[in-house]
DNA sequence: AAGAATCATAAACTTTTCTTTATGGATTTA
DNA sequence: TAAATCCATAAAGAAAAGTTTATGATTCTT
């Protein structure tokens, strides 16, 4: 039994996401990098946050999926991935058998 | 100062509602809402949940508003909203300014 | 090579969220 | 009206997530 495995994998994987999405800090940032690709100083600068815990909530959204970080010198510069927001509504879509997106 | 405020409040009540949907057991809900509307009981028959911890998660997802309860007899039925969804993935596409979506 | 700048990580602590257990309210049935 | 069914809520405890503080690693500059 358990016939729920493959399913419930994606259920996992989509409440994994939409954790990530969950923090009002995590939400700001990813507001921020909308407006094109930045490195951890200016977003601290930006958002008036710690650079600790700066970094600890883009290891969230880097673990999502939802941001990609390259290095370049000594600055590590972040970016939004778009195909991910598309993946996860799709996902979502899918999952609730929702025909109104995409 | 604190421009911010329309946009802030517009993060806030999208984190709540991507909070709402962090949950596996609320996911879970969520597919079996999908399939047509549901009372307590038999979500809990279906999804093997204790009655106060179902009534708690509907009460979380209701309060994001992708549910709505009405009392039918000494029963609660539950629906899903399906708008509630596509709010959500147009808030959020809003936010970040993606096109690719609606 | 020493110092400065940029990030990451670890540890300790705080806050939020989730879960269980117990109880009560409302409605129906016997 | 007494018992049974369905559901919500409150209180207490457990678990997870977020925050701060301290430290170290890497790269650049001088």
């Amino acid at each position: 039994m358990e016939k729920r495995t493959q399913s419930d994998k994606e259920i996992r994987r989509l409440g994994k996401r939409f954790q990530a999405l969950r923090s009002v800090l995590r939400l700001r940032i990813l507001v921020a990098l909308s407006k094109g690709e930045s490195n951890v100083r200016d977003l601290e600068r930006e958002l008036h946050i710690s650079q600790p815990l700066l970094s600890w909530h883009l290891v969230q959204l880097r673990q999502a999926g939802f941001v990609e970080a390259e290095r370049v010198g000594r600055e590590v510069r972040y970016r939004i991935l778009p195909v991910a927001f598309q993946g996860l509504v799709s996902d979502m879509a899918a999952l609730l058998d929702f025909s109104f997106i995409k």
